[in-house]
DNA sequence: AAGTCCCTGTTGTTGGTACAACTGGTGCTA
DNA sequence: TAGCACCAGTTGTACCAACAACAGGGACTT
């Protein structure tokens, strides 16, 4: 018996250390239900207040999920889901009817679909850096909401700068099923450089509301800046990931 | 007042969105106090568990930190740095007397340092499966943690089939000051192509106490496999990186 | 001037209670 | 058989109380 009631540790913690290594061990599966708050209550002596901290550590550590009138289970876990970047190469993007995206969705038997709003903005500071505009330029800001089989997948803001595409069809609110990217080429901005940042944090409310993200779950940000042949930035795109359903693949040839 | 008793919204949820709303418009910036429990029990009007509960969530979406006796705070914003993948580039490792990591690092001003241990062990699963073993082959281990300006930083693990490096110098506990990867390359293995994956997720507890990673900071797993001419992979490296300190980077020439 | 002690204020931990809201099953009814 | 009503069980929300542990400042001592 591991609890101690002596111990400086507070029970509550030993408590989730209990049933943290009770899921990592095996002896809970993914999917299986844990005991309920009354069970625990008795089996350790605690009073309610402290199995909930406890439950609650272990949700916030995104192993467990509950719900009211079920109960708390140790979380499924994901069926991951790859978001294959290097997707953007040459020979993709040509004579498809769709973007790459769509294409790497349907390849895995998945259902893809995509919805897309359009608007005039000042972009955020750090947009703002990584295009290298001056005080008060615009943007031309794409969002793109995915989803896969019908759930929600994953965010996309793509920003342009107005004085590059202001005259284009990047500013209309239609699919471009050939691609923002082979429009700005057309235009002689053809991207020749990626420059990617990936941060890693918790969801805004609005992110978990949008994507529907479970208590415990990170999100990639994946920022994509392109530069085109005279390495002046073009395009960057913001990219919010729920981390319990993407994996960010890169391939690298060593160079040389 | 946006605090509406009637709405179906919980309380602490409706104190929480009010506290956050000040941290992301600014009225409340990095370092600042936030009032205190017992303040905001009778602003709200609420208990202190429930005050405590909105506090806690935002704990956990990483946007606040606590202290016994002092109070709590909106986290000062990460000091970032940056770890950029793609030095491993082979004009970096040659006659230097610092491994690629040690020369970024210090380019940055900053004093880094590691220890490393070695060991022989069964790989986990997914290693196993990445390095394409048999059931029962073992690996060389080396756990490496690093440290900049004496905090702990990064946590890596590079693990290499036995049956490539069991008689060389990789599996010795000592610090190969040209890279374990020019060893590979000395025996004829030679990493011509890498394979990335990056996943986010929630530390476990002995992440947390290796890299003192605060509640509510996700960590990215950075998993290199490293492949020869042949194709065999003969590196898989798993870096954890804590996300409130780490940017991944990758520059990427859109080949053709 | 420097150090020590203590006191106050703060968060951390743990106990308790009550009711609301929801799930899943049981058994009844049409 | 299908549908409905109900009930027991479970988690969610909210309240109250008490003590522990720690930080920081003020007062006092040396």
């Amino acid at each position: 018996m591991p609890i101690d009631p002596h111990s400086s540790r507070a029970l509550y913690r030993q408590l989730a250390d209990e049933l943290r290594s009770k899921i990592y061990s095996g002896e809970l599966k993914p999917g299986a239900q844990l005991p309920t708050e009354r069970e625990l209550m008795e089996q350790f002596d605690a009073s309610r207040n402290t199995v909930r901290l406890a439950l609650g550590q272990l949700a916030n550590e995104g192993l467990t999920v509950s719900g009211r009138g079920r109960g708390h289970f140790v979380r499924a876990s994901a069926p991951l889901l790859f978001l294959a970047t290097r997707s953007e190469s040459p020979d993709r993007r040509a004579n498809t009817a769709n973007d790459a995206w769509t294409t790497d969705v349907t390849a895995q038997g998945r259902t893809p679909a995509q919805t897309i709003e359009v608007s005039i903005v000042r972009p955020p500071q750090n947009v703002a850096s990584l295009l290298e505009l001056e005080e008060g330029e615009t943007t031309a800001l794409r969002t793109r909401l995915r989803t896969v089989d019908g759930e929600a997948n994953s965010l996309s803001m793509s920003y342009f700068p107005m004085s590059i595409v202001a005259t284009t069809e990047i500013v209309q609110p239609d699919d471009i099923v050939r691609g923002a990217n082979r429009v700005l080429a057309e235009i002689g901005h053809d991207q020749v450089r990626y420059l990617d940042q990936i941060t890693a944090r918790m969801p805004t409310p609005d992110e978990r509301d949008a994507l529907r993200i479970g208590a415990g779950i990170p999100v990639h940000e994946h920022v994509r800046v392109g530069y085109d042949a005279d390495d002046v930035p073009v395009r960057v795109a913001v990219t919010v990931l729920p981390a319990d359903r993407h994996i960010i693949q890169y391939e690298l040839a060593n160079a040389q």
